[in-house]
DNA sequence: ATTAAACTTGCACGCTGACGCAAATGTGCA
DNA sequence: TGCACATTTGCGTCAGCGTGCAAGTTTAAT
């Protein structure tokens, strides 16, 4: 198949190649708070997740928030304060869906010597 | 566990959780190569891959490159073209790796009811 | 040697996004 | 009501990046 084709057919990983979850997750600081989010195992509030990186608060709250767009992170208020959670659950099922899709595309086997297929 | 000790404590996570894998896969443009070449399912040239997206051929050149760079493609080079491969085996396992590596941060059972342990 | 094909690289432009600070909003407490 | 705490939002700044165009490089063919 040419990449032209390959651009009208549309397979598993289209749906699964999220460039907006990827750019969220693109980003030192906000790959650390999600690294420090999930090492606890708990919810955890604005202020303590600010502990764990060197930017300031309003910042944090900012990249806390996309990621929960980005569907990384659940979060719940209660009273004045917001607390953060990993959904463990959606990220683990969706790169284990992007593994097996990629691993779909794979050729099994590779045709070992027919040196006219090779040219184009 | 506090975000500030988990910045401390290095777990799976911290090796898996590359920002700069993410931050290449998080382009549209990149990511169409990405799709259109592992649909294609064979070794693809620049130009040929230029087809599938409205870039300059530069542009594309520049994009494969960064994407072999983070370790998502692999290049041959014969005669004058340069032909790149979807690194199949290694994305997949990294992404499979990355998953299993979320899922065990999981606290397999909440704490029902403790209100002591919760607190801090 | 000349020409052409397939890429790569240098350069300038425009836009996005991360950041800090200050102000605003929402919420519990005295 | 007044005050302190937790978080969000507005705004200006600055660096990084995607893009196109033009020039340079490598390699094949005539």
């Amino acid at each position: 198949m040419d990449p032209e084709e390959a651009l009208k057919c549309c397979g598993p990983m289209d749906d699964l190649l999220d460039a907006e979850l990827f750019k969220t997750l693109g980003e030192p600081t906000r790959l650390r708070l999600l690294s420090c989010l999930a090492k606890c195992g708990r919810p955890c509030s604005v202020t303590e997740l600010t502990k764990c990186c060197a930017v300031d608060l309003s910042v944090v709250s900012r990249h806390l928030s996309s990621l929960e767009i980005a569907g990384v992170l659940s979060s719940t208020k209660e009273g004045r304060t917001v607390f953060y959670s990993v959904r463990y659950k959606h990220l683990t099922e969706a790169f284990r869906a992007l593994a097996k899709a990629i691993e779909g595309c794979r050729p099994k086997r590779k045709a070992s010597k027919v040196p006219n297929s090779v040219s184009h």
